[in-house]
DNA sequence: GGGTATATTTAGCCGAGGCTAAACTTAGAA
DNA sequence: TTCTAAGTTTAGCCTCGGCTAAATATACCC
């Protein structure tokens, strides 16, 4: 059995990799909270155990087997979300720092259960999809409300789940899954995007808006099409 | 927050306390599976901590703050057994082991979410009280099954719950929690005990029968009270 | 009461996974 | 092209929680 801070250095490669393409020691150490001295030890011994391939001052990328490992333990970190969610009545908030302990230590046994009770479920309650068992994963790349252009209409498809507190603030302005948001204007000098959502109105600092994932859809469309 | 080791320290020394009146590195070793030698050495640190007191060849005892920790570990392993049990359909036998892993890692969130679920309940799928929030716990002591002169009529109100084998040898015999048992007879040198479980008669080497914890009752007594 | 078996503690070690400080690469600016 | 800043790796250290072997304390038997 792999220790939970091997899994955790798998997890974060793999996002990270997902995320901004290039996986750098540095970008490492920044989402563990950790030194890069200590990432590139670690990566070190990944490498010895065939995990990862790293070419040194350069880059670190999965092997299968690594990005096996990796999947599985984001399938755990997902339906854990949902469960928490869906069953124990956990808010959106709450979810993810509840996972991100449970997911190294739940059995095959335990996910199985999660997983039928929620009727084998394919998004997270943030809108990432979860891994199949086998290790299979359909991501769709969607936008950022960020870089929508004023105007624009579209549907939260996911939002970044670490910040308990944006996701507080987001949810108060119904920026939830599968809401439906009109871009109105976009403030000059990096100011914030003014969106509608239903009736209302909000203004969103680029950093928040960044953190919202959004399909694009044609203006007056109709109910969008649910992600799950 | 204190580490997995020294959760399961306090544990284990509360639950060797409770079932064998003195606690000693011997006995710790073997309930932990590791050596003497690490065992007393945790024990030295636990005691700098003012978890425990030590009389070193002696005993260790552990001071009223362990024993609050060793009861909210307690607390969380068998409200854990309960829910995955009763909530999440794992069988008897299988509880044990995951509620191990994952009595550590909750957080009070989900340890107050589970015990609504439960009903806030008092008794775990084993027969062993649950404490409170506040570090109450109301025990009855029971007496073994293997101790039982023949012709007792007893209830089964505890079952140890280490050994998944033995739980499922159990269970198959109908000695679930709550079963009316009568003691038939007791084969000599050490022999069997053979009981009366509904219709059926079985056989229990004292090895098993040591493991289950009954309560007397008149011979043709009704239903009994429920424990729970 | 002395001798021996058993239990306990001490001493010294190890691996995992962190850390800081210093050395080394790489890339970008002059 | 060279110099420098930023990023990465190396060296050496730390704590935690194990381990074995050796020393020591206790208890029991005669």
């Amino acid at each position: 059995m792999l220790s939970a801070a091997i899994q955790d250095y798998l997890k974060v490669i793999y996002k990270v990799h997902r995320e901004e393409g290039k996986v750098t020691t540095s970008a490492l150490a920044e989402r563990l909270s950790v030194s890069s001295a200590s990432v590139t030890n670690m990566i070190k011994k990944l490498a010895e155990m065939r995990l990862v391939k790293h070419t040194p001052y350069k880059q670190v990328v999965l092997t299968p087997a690594g990005e096996k490992i990796a999947l599985e333990i984001l399938r755990h970190h997902r339906l854990l979300e949902l469960y928490l969610a869906e069953v124990m009545g956990y808010s959106w908030d709450q979810v993810h720092d509840e996972a991100e302990k449970l997911e190294h230590v739940i059995s095959e046994e335990f996910e199985e259960r999660m997983s039928a009770a929620l009727g084998h479920p394919s998004v997270d309650p943030h809108g990432h999809p979860i891994p199949s068992t086998d290790g299979k994963i359909t991501t769709t790349d969607h936008g950022r409300l960020s870089d929508l252009p004023s105007g624009s209409h579209a549907v939260v498809r996911r939002v970044d789940d670490r910040d308990a507190d944006c996701l507080r603030y987001l949810e108060q302005r119904g920026l939830v899954l599968n809401a439906r948001v009109e871009v109105i204007r976009r403030e000059p000098f990096n100011g914030p995007v003014v969106v509608k959502v239903g009736s209302d109105e909000h203004h969103l600092g680029l950093e928040v808006a960044r953190r919202v994932f959004v399909e694009k859809t044609a203006p007056g469309a109709g109910e969008p099409v649910s992600a799950s």
